[in-house]
DNA sequence: AATTTAACCAACCGCCGAGCG
DNA sequence: GCGCTCGGCGGTTGGTTAAAT
């Protein structure tokens, strides 16, 4: 009945490998090919578990293992697919060729998720997180390239306005918005929290950050997420240059979303003009309207790819820490159209 | 120069679903 | 149909190296 136990694991060696055990590994996979773990080990002269030989090929001598540091396409793959998938690493490594589950899972813990962290993302939710957000860093920033009215940005979150300002204001333009919406809360504290009260915030961030456990296969909605994320992937690299519709691969802010829903004026001039969808307004058709966009009802709010927002400011293979982390702020920026000085008139 | 701390990552552990006997 | 193992997966550990004190 059954099998054989896989190996016995009594005076079976453990630890590191030494070149001698990866030679006779990879010989004996290279004459007989990776099939049969358990028997594997005897056969090829290791006195090693069969499941240590297995780990041993798959993640560190299978000749198609792509070694080195990440490029930046693949970080952002990584961060994308993560968002969709969460920590299913295997199904990610699958999307990323060359690339171990152990070795995304490794470079997620290390390196990603404290960048993310240092962006004031949440890495798990994928969406913006002010207690893990560093403001001072922010406002550093802010005040060396950006404009100065970051600073009030900084000064909201910290004096607890809730919700949060979203990330998108460190935008210069919505910046200068937001020293607006500063004053008006300086002028009329009233008006203003009445229109976070109004807001619908925590409804959406709930159903951003709804805990629920991930099954062993991806949901329904997930495999939407996912070809949805890879289409767009497609025809990113197939038509460099040229902007994916949003229309087509994304779904438009919600009214809900975020920091727009605090100011329902805000939002409501929008939809008005036309600039965002989903609202009284109509579609996003103006090309230089592109105010922000997310993939519809994922588990986690996911960033828009570099290809669409950088304008190939940044190459695919520019890999200092400095550049991927001013990648991540710049994640967080959005385009303004020039007609949004009307604003002006709004305030 | 010595020690401590942090970062990195290969390898292990334990669980689970599929499938064999 | 049941018991068991295999193969795969995600989480965690611990050894090594680099950086800081």
């Amino acid at each position: 009945m059954g099998r054989t136990p896989c190996c016995d694991k009594n005076g079976l060696k453990k630890g590191p490998w030494t070149t001698e055990e990866d030679h006779k590994l990879t010989s004996y996979i290279h004459m007989h090919g990776p099939a049969n773990w358990r028997t594997l080990p005897k056969n090829a002269g290791l006195q090693r578990c069969g499941k240590s030989c297995r780990l041993r090929w798959t993640n560190y001598l299978r000749p198609d293992i792509k070694r080195g540091r990440f490029a930046f396409q693949e970080e952002e793959t990584i961060i994308q697919l993560h968002s969709i998938l969460g920590n299913k690493w295997s199904a990610i490594a699958a999307r990323l060729p060359g690339r171990t589950d152990n070795e995304i899972k490794n470079y997620w813990n290390t390196h990603i998720r404290k960048r993310l962290l240092r962006s004031g993302i949440d890495p798990v939710t994928h969406a913006p997180r002010l207690d893990h957000l560093d403001l001072s860093a922010i406002l550093g920033n802010a005040l060396c390239h950006v404009n100065p009215a970051a600073s009030l940005l900084a000064l909201l979150a910290a004096a607890g306005s809730q919700p949060p300002p979203h990330p998108s204001l460190i935008n210069p333009e919505l910046l200068r918005i937001a020293a607006a919406l500063a004053s008006l809360k300086q002028e009329n504290p009233e008006l203003y929290l009445q229109r976070l009260q109004e807001s619908q915030l925590a409804q959406h961030q709930q159903t951003l950050t709804d805990p629920q456990t991930t099954p062993s296969q991806l949901t329904q909605q997930q495999q939407v997420e996912l070809d949805r994320f890879l289409e767009l992937n497609n025809n990113n690299n197939n038509n460099s240059g040229t902007q994916v519709s949003r229309q087509d691969n994304f779904v438009s802010l919600p009214k809900d979303f975020g920091f727009w829903n605090t100011i329902p004026e805000l939002s409501d001039w929008y939809y008005q003009h036309n600039l965002i969808s989903g609202g009284s307004g109509g579609n996003v058709s103006n090309a230089n309207s592109s105010v922000t966009s997310t993939p519809l009802s994922s588990p986690a709010q996911v960033t828009p790819t570099s290809s669409t927002f950088l304008n190939g400011s940044l190459s695919a293979t520019t890999t200092t820490e400095d550049e991927r982390e001013s990648y991540c702020s710049s994640l967080l920026k959005f385009e303004i159209p020039e007609s949004l000085e009307l604003l002006d008139d709004f305030m």
